[in-house]
DNA sequence: ACATTTCTACTACCAGGGTAGGAGTCGCGT
DNA sequence: ACGCGACTCCTACCCTGGTAGTAGAAATGT
């Protein structure tokens, strides 16, 4: 599977896009302003920058670009994690949650979630074989 | 915490001095070569930017330099880890460790060892209140 | 009708990663 | 003594992300 990996402002960008399905440049800024004020034209840049990387397509509705994201959030985000996976302890899963479950502070509710997930996985090697 | 944010090949070096301990020039090329084979003056190189970062430093032996890590690789991963954890999800770890699991493909002895993980986490938390 | 806002499009610039060539040095084998 | 190989240091490029200014068009308010 391709690499997508998506550099700082671009994912923050995605996330405005995945969020609302679709986006002007000022939908953007204005999403993005809080905790990043960045120029109006800033924006509109890389949105234009990604339209050349083929992460968003714009269609035009009157005189302004609408933009959308050509990937599905759950597509980036799978191949970000796996490629991290890869770079930095050679696949090895456990290890990476290991450092995951360190760092930040899980919650009891997390944990449980987590151990719900992990019996839904087995589940589905033992249907496999 | 800082953010340690190393890009593909300073991790694909720092993981060659981890491994060793310390290393030369040639040393990192010639572990790098198998996959990745670089001029070794592109090793050299990336390895003076490093130091300019501080993320190596160096001691001269006779006439070669000999090159080690300022970090230990577990700060650098869960740095790393966490790091995309906020960006892709906004720190939510369950989610994270999902995509984890659905992409790459987790053998049965893995689970168990997550399932393990998670045990002790949660024993962890209990503990602390 | 004119000034103001709002947009797009184009251009510019810096930083850092990645890659490598050339110059000069030092030691070693023959 | 000399050439060769191994090294370091410096310089140079290209690419991409990030940031923004300027020009010009179009809608909008008054």
């Amino acid at each position: 599977m391709a690499k997508h990996r998506l550099a700082d402002l671009q994912l923050a960008i995605m996330h405005v896009l995945w969020d609302r399905g679709e986006a002007t440049v000022s939908d953007v800024q204005k999403a993005l302003a809080p905790g990043r004020p960045l120029a109006y034209t800033t924006v509109g840049t890389m949105l234009s920058k990604m339209e050349a990387n083929g992460q968003v397509t714009h269609r035009v509705d009157g005189r302004v670009n609408v933009y959308r994201a050509t990937l599905p959030r759950e597509t980036v985000s799978r191949s970000m994690v796996s490629d991290l996976a890869q770079r930095l302890c050679a696949g090895d899963i456990t290890q990476l949650v290991c450092h995951l479950l360190d760092e930040c502070d899980v919650s009891r509710d997390e944990l449980t979630a987590l151990k719900k997930l992990i019996r839904q996985k087995e589940q589905e090697l033992n249907d496999d074989k």
